[in-house]
DNA sequence: ATTCGTTGTGTGTTCGCACACATTTAATAA
DNA sequence: TTATTAAATGTGTGCGAACACACAACGAAT
């Protein structure tokens, strides 16, 4: 079925076949105008009829056409999840520098909207032919969006979603399924009635739409389950910014909730919380959190932190990245929403989840 | 860093360089003699100086070399696992036929080693340009990969390793690991004594080295642990052949070891444990099996099956004919050992693990 | 009737490489 | 010395698509 008539059509072919030049055939294809309309829709049809499809080489050969994607990411040494994405982005450049394609970083301190407008609008200055962000400023973001769709710049988000505007793609996780997911392995481990802490970590609530769902989905799958009576679940805001404060908080909780036995970190931070509970002895606390960064694997490799989901950051760069060149160079269709899947890590199957092992390899 | 000079270097600026035709600079690339030895040194270090790399599209583009790949697997039919990497190969067929690659399959019956051998000397007579196969029979496998070598034929493995004879690589899982793993969820999930059972089915233990494998991961993990004594682990061999022997001996093994809490299927057969324990009315072993085969999420989704470890068996096939593809038509180096993620699959993360879904996606 | 502009169509060149073929040079035999 | 051959090197064409350009046909304006 894959096989059988392999032969490959060409142009030429359409052309002899439609009784007119490859010249008219290429205005057909690439909609050139000055081909009068019977001529048109005749090549057209036999263009479907032989499922006509163009020879990559030959089109990236002729035409020295470059591209230049622009990123606009915030700077990791802010926050050490940004280096991931940051991994993929150059990686997805380098696989397609064959392909004339270019990226270009503008990289942002995430704790300033100032910085990000700034960023942005120099993006915007050198008219990229397709952007890839993560638009962690909601309000901030729109505008841009506005620009870049009259300019006809395709866009693709990564890591945070904004539904409003639409944009060539969106890459990442789907939140709530990773709240249902963390659930899941917090029942799993926990089938007894217990007490179970949800933290949120350097984040405001307000602002940080994807830890709304992922808390939602959490609290839904008990739900569902139709255990919610058997569970008792709290929820915090923890703020790391006075390390006093996050104690002391910490401590209120772990005082007034004696048989608290999970605690799922919705952000990057678990392996503060595993530095408290080695603090304060605790040993029969499991935790789950986030992100293959440094800190957390330490705490995994120990043993302290039962599970991380996996992101796939490093992903998220790269098929932002090569989104925008199937768009652009190959032209093909990409698909609007593309969740990344959620991947369960542990410290038995970490090695394949870390950038050195990873790092030529797909999921198809 | 990764613009800067980005003059790309043809064959023409070598050519002007060493002071010699295109053609000459052509022969001492290709290694095709006819040059002088000192010409051919100065050219070949202009070739490093300058860090010649060939245009890929034109040189696919010129040549209009054809390559034929063969995948010796096993039949769909005989065991639904099989289909993945069927899947697997034809995505890479149809990713590569660009580059003038085609994938012929010769599939054979996964009980009957005859078959295997006719189908291996049917590929070998076609004499292709390289062979992806998963060598189930090692004793019947291993000519082959003589007259392979000999025949300078390069040829992948997947899923099942045979590490004498050097492939050009192997894809598939570490079984090892994945006994770990699969004893990390158990443990995770049992956290008090209990009896656990690991069962193989349908194969034949001296045959199957890599469901040793999987035993041998998943009791060092107890060993490591020092969680040895706590738990029992008894380990059995069953056959579908006889039906009624099936449930005869499973019956025996929960009649006499009354906490049994999980059971570990080394194959991807846990669908028909979940099946007996559903017959039979058992509601509180839980069990992890393999592979994401339809009868088994029917009972993930039920929650009759806890976890299901991904083999990524669609990956392997794309990888499979990928690696060869690298190696052969885009020249690369390719790493000899692939070994792929363990997946933690359950009903809440299982769309991204499904065909349909996970279709285009990577991880990098 | 000539000039011009518009529309429709065909031709020719380019991209970088592979490979077939042509040509020059050097070495050897007659 | 000249003819013969092998070795060394140069030239030319094709791959498929993109795009610039050439050209023909026709009506409208001069």
């Amino acid at each position: 079925m894959s096989s059988g008539k392999n032969a490959v059509v060409r142009i030429k072919d359409i052309a002899l076949k439609a009784k007119v030049s490859t010249g008219t055939v290429d205005r057909v294809i690439h909609n050139r105008g000055r081909v009068a309309e019977d001529v048109k829709e005749r090549v057209l049809k036999i263009l479907k009829e032989l499922n006509y499809e163009p020879n990559i080489m030959a089109r990236m050969l002729g035409s020295k056409k470059q591209y230049v994607f622009a990123a606009l990411l915030p700077d990791h040494t802010y926050d050490a999840f940004w280096m991931a994405p940051k991994l993929g982005i150059e990686k997805a450049e380098q696989d397609l520098r064959q392909y004339g394609v270019s990226v270009e970083q503008y990289v942002f301190n995430p704790h300033d909207p100032q910085d990000y407008v700034k960023m942005a609008n120099k993006l915007t200055k050198k008219n990229p032919d397709g952007i890839l962000l993560s638009p962690i400023y909601y309000n901030e973001t729109l505008p841009f969006f506005e620009k870049w769709n009259e300019a006809k710049i395709p866009f693709v988000l990564f890591n945070t979603q904004i539904a409003e505007y639409d944009p060539l793609s969106y890459i990442g996780q789907d939140s709530y399924q990773s709240g249902l997911l963390a659930a899941k392995l917090v029942h799993y481990g926990q089938p007894n009635p217990c007490s179970i802490l949800i933290a949120h970590i350097d984040e405001e609530m307000s602002n940080a739409q994807h830890l709304v769902k992922k808390e939602q989905g959490f609290r839904n799958y008990f739900i569902q389950q139709n255990l919610a009576h058997h569970y008792n679940i709290i929820s915090t805001e923890l703020n790391r910014s006075s390390q006093s404060g996050f104690i002391k908080k910490l401590d209120e909780i772990l005082e007034s909730t004696l048989d608290l036995k999970q605690i799922f970190v919705t952000t990057s931070q678990a392996y503060d919380i595993a530095k408290y509970l080695n603090q304060r002895h605790v040993k029969n606390i499991k935790l789950i959190g986030y992100d293959l960064i440094a800190p957390n694997l330490y705490y995994l490799e120990n043993g302290d932190i039962s599970f991380l989901i996996n992101q796939n950051p490093k992903g998220q760069g790269y098929w932002g990245i090569y989104q925008l060149a199937e768009h652009l160079v190959f032209k093909k269709e990409v698909p609007i929403l593309k969740y990344l899947p959620l991947d369960v890590v542990t410290n038995e199957n970490l090695n394949y989840f870390r950038d050195e092992k990873s790092d030529t390899f797909v999921e198809i």
